[in-house]
DNA sequence: CTACAGCTATAACCGATAGCTATGGACGTC
DNA sequence: GACGTCCATAGCTATCGGTTATAGCTGTAG
């Protein structure tokens, strides 16, 4: 009876929603895909595992022995993955980024912890993931963009870097030569988003927050910065980027501007707020922090 | 850190085997497929399971620590789908069938069980499984052809009808006037085959225990019925077939002749050996067990 | 020392799957 | 009775998991 974990964290969300929509959302995707993934899951256990009832979702006494289950295997597999990560050689850690970080930050930690034998695996994560891996026990670590979902409860983060936010333009661009710009002249520009599934990081970068409830134009959607660059480049919208990341990516044709009337962005390492390996406490000790904002 | 359960057996397979090949032939699938699958999932943990050398591969120690729990987690999946289902109302039978069992067997005695009031789910599953669906948990009986892997070991089964085998025939076919054939007359015809994934039975409906090692000659594979019928009817190749599914599944493309020179066939009804519900017991204990072969 | 045999990895291809958007249909609510 | 909410369906596309064919490595036999 092979299943795809996934699928039970969707059936998981759902019975703990109670709802297909609200668990939709939760999980970051549509929900017509949840709802055909949850029939195809009651399809292949041979019996139905929710009521579908007028206004509410119950479930059915099938769907009760086995959420528990379910529960207890996802959580086996993330503890199972962690330990395995663990049994590596000596000192070992994981640590994920979502774009090259740059900055000088983390080659001089990493190099000295590298001189001490330690093994560290940089791993580069694509944006669908928020925590960088974090989240399913992939890393120990990760160098990640604020907001993240998380942070505060079972993740702790620790800024690094507080910065303004820039925009990218295509070269011909009207605003292309200007020394700065208003974000509220900005908010009718088809943007560059990042994946649907990237949550709060995608309404961050689109500068959400900031548009006064007006709805964004997603010019189209990319997981990773070449996309990102290769689509501005080509006229196809603008996009945030914090100001280390545009002096990080020089393309010539890509202009990057100052924008007015955005609060900063922060790059923090995050890592399990319940983490007990003395490396992962080490790792973080090692980079200072950012003063708080002014 | 989603997972797809179907991996973590090919994991643990290879774990087993300490071999791709003979792993691969365990799982019935391809060796390429078998180490794409296990790459995957060690890219996706980051880390390596298996140091593969000269002629021997071996568990890392990440492997060697993610064993045990993907052990456990399999085991663990399987009991809880057969609790779910089990926490179905009152008496509730899920019974497997490969195809079409007819031969009133299961008429009578499902009809019987049906007027106490419980409730049997017939589930048509393929051929892929030559369980039917008892290996994975999802049913808890079923009808099967022999031979199955695991009958007289972790499954039970019971003999119910016995037959000689027939061969199906393109109507136009030089044998279709025949009164019978001899098996040796088959062997060079292209054979209809079940999937590779059939294991056993694929052996036993191409008859290659009675071919004296010669390789059967595949025209194609099917895994339902109607594509084997539609097969032999467009010409593409023979089947051998029970003597009672001849007769049940009549075409007017199609002929049926007896084939002398091969061991009968026998329909079984498999359960597994440990099976504790009383249910089940008392299904199986409904049918009449086929004399002994003569 | 060359040829062969056994084993794993790669390439090219193909059908099934999981995602999306748009829309339909059922049922409370106002 | 119109609207809003929520789940299901339809139609489309990209990715994935499977296949066969073949390459590459390595120990063994002649």
């Amino acid at each position: 009876m092979d299943v795809h974990v996934r699928d039970l964290r969707y059936f998981a969300a759902v019975a703990e929603e109670l709802s297909f929509t609200r668990a939709a959302e939760r999980l970051h995707v549509s929900q017509p895909a949840l709802s055909k993934q949850v029939r195809a899951l009651e399809r292949q256990l041979g019996h139905p595992l929710f009521e579908r009832r007028a206004r509410s979702v119950a479930l059915t006494p099938q769907g009760a022995a086995l959420l528990p289950a379910v529960r207890e295997l996802i959580a086996g597999w993330t503890e199972a993955v962690r330990a395995a990560r663990t049994a590596g050689p000596a000192e070992s850690l994981a640590v994920g980024m979502q774009t090259a970080v740059g900055r000088d930050l983390q080659r001089e930690v990493l190099g000295r912890f590298r001189e001490r034998g330690w093994l560290i695996s940089l791993r580069l994560v694509n944006w669908e993931d928020p925590t960088a891996g974090l989240a399913g026990g992939g890393v120990d670590a990760a160098f990640c963009w604020l907001p993240v979902p998380g942070v505060g409860a079972e993740l702790t983060a620790k800024v690094l870097v507080r910065e303004d936010r820039w925009v990218a333009l295509p070269a011909g661009h009207r605003f292309a030569g200007r020394a700065e710009v208003d974000f509220a002249e900005l908010l009718d520009e088809p943007f560059v988003a990042l994946p649907r599934s990237a949550g709060p990081l995608r309404e961050f970068w689109l500068g959400t927050a900031e548009r006064g409830g007006r709805e964004p134009v997603v010019g189209l959607e990319a997981s990773s910065p070449e996309e990102v660059f290769e689509a501005v480049g080509a006229g196809l919208g603008v996009v945030l980027l914090a100001e280390g990341n545009a002096r990080l990516y020089p393309r010539p044709d890509v202009v990057s501007v100052p924008v007015r009337g955005l609060a900063p962005c922060e790059l923090a390492l995050v890592w399990r707020a319940d983490e007990g390996r003395r490396a992962v406490a080490e790792f973080a000790a090692a980079f200072r922090e950012a003063p708080p904002a002014a």
